[in-house]
DNA sequence: AGTAATTAGGATAATAATATCTAAAAAGGG
DNA sequence: CCCTTTTTAGATATTATTATCCTAATTACT
């Protein structure tokens, strides 16, 4: 609903790297874990290293890594490299070009979801992320045991 | 950020035939004055008609219309009909697919805004738009008067 | 130095989204 | 009945997205 693919897998990526930030991770094994497709990951991988997300290390023990700590790095940025964030300062409606002044339909009811979205994924980091997924694990092995 | 191009375009012209509801509008003056792609235009509408948003006469006098009331149609029967809901009930994050029981990495946080998107596509219909366009136009006399 | 491992980058392929074109069918007006 | 207008439908074209493949460059280890 609000990132392409492309985008979407970076954060998985990330995110997996997140979780495993004391060591370098190859894409193959990225790709492997979170069930991603290998070769667009690879692709993906390589842009954000472009963007200084990433940092890389060829051959043997080579890999990616984050370039700083999980803390630091929100969807936002993210999205922002991958995808952009235009889609963000645009209308739903489609009508024609956000101007506060010269609102479109709906504005004054569309406007704060858009803010709110925005502002989820300024706020969300890798670290976030990874906590998310430990809670869920934890209650996911309460139910189950 | 929430429909593709094609909905956009429904929108919109679904929008002007609330607009002018007391005739039936061609194709091709709709896509004129909204500036729209002609041909493409025609599609949609063609599937708006198949699938009973549109009513549509062929040769001269002919047209589209709405086939019920404006306040009747929303935007969230629009999107449902031409590109399915079905994005606004999966992750923002698609790490997996939603499940109260087991919820994904900040579920708390996005479904919140997922329900709010979803709220806004069901509680705004095409008399809310005429509406809001009114009420745009009285402001720019307003402004430049 | 040699070899295997791994990222980098370019070429290509497949699929989906967006857009146009053309001919056929239906309707109205002479 | 014929001509014009407009929708309908199907074929085709274009572009963007998603995905794969191949080769080169770099590095680690022996
Ligand atoms: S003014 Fe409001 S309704 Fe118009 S484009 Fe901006 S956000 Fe959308
Ligand atoms: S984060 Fe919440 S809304 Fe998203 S898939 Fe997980 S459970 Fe569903």
């Amino acid at each position: 609903m609000i990132y392409s693919k492309e985008c979407e897998y970076a954060i998985r990526a990330m995110t997996y790297l997140a979780q495993h930030a004391d060591r370098r991770c190859m894409a193959k094994e990225i790709a492997e874990k979170e069930n991603l497709p290998q070769h667009f990951l690879s692709k993906i991988l390589q842009t954000l290293v472009r963007e200084k997300l990433l940092e890389s290390a060829k051959g043997p023990k080579g890999g990616f890594q984050l370039s700083k700590p999980a803390k630091t790095i929100t969807l936002y940025h993210i999205k922002k490299f991958v995808d952009g964030v235009d889609d963000l300062n645009e209308c739903a409606v489609g009508l024609t070009k956000c101007n506060d002044e010269m609102p479109c339909p709906l504005h004054d009811d569309f406007k704060p979801i858009r803010e709110k979205v925005k502002n989820y994924l300024k706020s969300t980091s890798l670290a976030d992320m990874t906590k998310a997924l430990d809670n869920k694990k934890k209650i996911s092995k309460a139910a189950s045991g």
